[in-house]
DNA sequence: CCCGATTCCTGTAGGC
DNA sequence: TGCCTACAGGAATCGG
């Protein structure tokens, strides 16, 4: 489940081979993802070239001189190079060729994610004009999460992963951070001291970078560019690990179901 | 405005 | 072995 590591380990992925090139063609199996990949994107992607490769929060942004592709991977897509005549096989949605010699492919069986293609600037796309700061640049810090926190009272860890509080932090990162940082997930958002928030948002960076360094978190449906996993999921503290000893204390780490999604934390070590 | 619940979708795992 | 159900989750949208 692509969460802002894994976006980004993508673009790095995909990002040498795709600058610079031409798109020879598109081919649309699937329209129907979280919005539907407009009928017209082949037509006006055919024979321009790609200018750079960009990310803003898990938006993956393919610049060319016809107007910006606006990617997401949702939670189960993947984009991966074949070389053309590769039969598609399930899922293939589609497929972007360039120069006549790779096919950059989007696979995604639960059709979260979606294919756009707009002619303005990206970060104008009504998807991208609510986003709050990149977790990684220096605008996200302890003071700036203090301030937007203040007399809320919805739970830390849902807070975390509003986007427009803060982009990127997905369910993994956000029980992973709130372990590092020694918050209980359930705490109100708005009863977290100065001091604790510059834990967290320095924990945040701390998991997302790690996380980037091991290649992303693969437990069932990432892989990268190459079609290989990532093997953050090793360094995991609380995520997924119910029941198991907590590194610092030894006492079992216990899930919750917060928000609508499963919570992972120590009892002892976060208060 | 705030915030919890619902919704989309399919592969996987667990129960019987 | 096979059928059925529950569950996983990003994020827009709905409802109170």
């Amino acid at each position: 489940m692509p969460e802002l590591p894994e976006v980004e380990i993508t673009r790095r992925g995909i990002a040498p081979r795709l600058t610079n090139a031409k798109i020879t063609s598109v081919t649309i199996r699937e329209h129907r993802l979280r919005w539907p990949v407009p009928a017209n994107m082949a037509k006006h992607l055919a024979g321009c070239t790609i200018n750079s490769v960009n990310r803003r929060a898990k938006y993956l942004l393919v610049k060319t001189d016809n107007g910006t592709i606006i990617i997401h991977l949702g939670m189960s897509g993947t984009l991966r190079f074949v070389k053309p005549g590769t039969a598609p096989k399930k899922h293939d949605h589609v497929d972007i060729e360039i120069n006549s010699d790779y096919i950059l492919r989007y696979n995604d069986p639960r059709r979260f994610g979606c294919l756009l293609r707009t002619d303005d600037n990206p970060l104008s796309h009504p998807l991208l004009t609510r986003l709050g700061p990149e977790p990684l640049s220096s605008a996200f810090t302890g003071h700036y999460l203090h301030t937007v926190s203040k007399g809320r009272r919805i739970a830390i860890k849902p807070h975390l992963m509003n986007a427009a509080i803060v982009v990127g932090v997905g369910n993994i990162y956000a029980s992973e951070s709130l372990f590092r940082a020694g918050i209980h997930p359930k705490r109100a958002a708005g009863r977290i001291s100065l001091e604790r928030m510059m834990h967290l948002t320095e924990a945040v960076k701390l998991v997302l970078q790690e996380s980037i360094h091991h290649g992303g978190t693969t437990l069932r449906d990432f892989y990268n560019g190459e079609g290989k996993p990532g093997y953050f999921s090793n360094e995991l503290n609380v995520y997924d690990r119910q029941d198991e000893a907590c590194i610092k204390c030894r006492q079992p780490i216990r899930q919750i179901t917060l928000g609508q999604r499963s919570t992972f934390y120590c009892p002892n070590c976060q208060r």
